[in-house]
DNA sequence: GTGTTTTCTTACCGATTGGTATGTTAGGAT
DNA sequence: ATCCTAACATACCAATCGGTAAGAAAACAC
């Protein structure tokens, strides 16, 4: 229930100062912190800086820094993992994950933006204070791994995949070449190197023996 | 050239209190932390509290938290990576990166130590002052691929890859591999699951066709 | 014993961390 | 013009960060 259309229809503006910034543009500029340094390794220092706001307005309009980065985290699946997810919806199996890793690839090394998966540099060692969001990554990654498994369990129900082939093993496996091109973005590693990657691991790609 | 023995023969002894603590023993606690927390998330109250030791005598045997963190770090190592990368040994190529990738779903998802690898989760992302480790870390996780890659260019000399195959890229993959394991047993993966990857992943060792 | 050397303990340092209290300012409503 | 509401800026909070100063304590040589 918004607080703003639901009782007075008469004014379309709620009373009082109107916001002084955008969040939506605040909260991308909080995303690019974040996925550059990490959680505990964004302050609120650089982030507040970053996005042009100060301390006491980023806790009225986000909640705390937690809260910031779980907001952070949605708009970054709804800007880069949700588009490349799309790639599931290709008509074959193998096609989708042919260019699910290529897609990964690109955009994994997209110059212009942090290379590498927040979701896995976000906090895959941290202290014990955040753990919370450790775990939430987990969860999302983990979340990431079942979208795969089930576009394969859905091959397998229309014979788009072997009878021996295990959607659940070639999901964790397509999903381990993909965290792993995260690893090699963060570290430097060129796109060539990442598409490379890629169309190797397509030749793991199950046959009519296995 | 070592202060103890060289000049006086005489003492077998340094002068002054002795040493209160194992340096060894004590580094291996100070890994122990920085393999689970990575290098920000572990305090220097946590560090010496598992060490067994007071902050000024850690500063006086390791130097500082940088320090302390790349010791540990040749410690581990000693103690698991190089272990590991043994396996390179192997008579065959395709043997190497099979015990390799098994061994390494083993070692990363071992009770009793933290799960993960510490070249991975140790400052995948962190904030600027830590950048010197970040890029350490990056360095020797292209170590480790150049060890396979090195391993893979002997082979082809030997006549035990496939012409068309190329060793860089082989390297890169199986390094994606494994880091991608690293990221799943960091995310709290069972030791079949990073098996079943592995396995997976050698399906896609090169054919006389590619 | 005294002197010397090195480690240990305690208490501290300034800087930064995430998070707020407070008063001012900008707007619309009346 | 006045009131009300909400966002603004400044200045602050306790706690923790990595790192040290200073003196007590433990071993040796003599």
């Amino acid at each position: 229930m918004s607080k703003g259309a639901s009782v007075a229809r008469k004014r379309v503006r709620a009373p009082g100062r109107p916001l002084g910034f955008n969040p939506v543009k605040a909260l991308d500029k909080a995303l690019r912190v974040f996925w550059q340094r990490g959680y505990e390794g964004a302050s609120l220092a650089e982030l507040t800086r970053s996005m042009g706001i100060n301390r006491p307005s980023m806790y009225a309009a986000f909640g705390n820094k937690e809260e910031l980065f779980r907001k952070a985290l949605g708009r970054y699946e709804e800007l880069v993992g949700g588009q490349l997810f799309e790639t599931l919806g290709e008509s074959t199996a193998r096609g989708a994950m042919e260019r699910l890793l290529n897609g990964g690839a690109e955009g994994l090394s997209r110059s212009g933006q942090p290379h590498g998966c927040i979701l896995v540099q976000g906090a895959l060692a941290c202290g014990a204070e955040s753990r919370g969001v450790q775990r939430e990554l987990a969860a999302r990654r983990g979340a990431q791994e079942e979208m795969i498994r089930e576009r394969l369990l859905r091959a397998k129900a229309e014979g788009d995949l072997p009878v021996h082939a295990d959607p659940e093993e070639l999901a964790s496996y397509f999903t381990a070449v993909l965290h792993g091109m995260s690893v090699q973005a963060a570290g430097g590693a060129r796109r060539e190197k990442l598409l490379g990657i890629a169309q190797r691991a397509m030749r793991a790609w199950p046959t009519a023996e296995g």
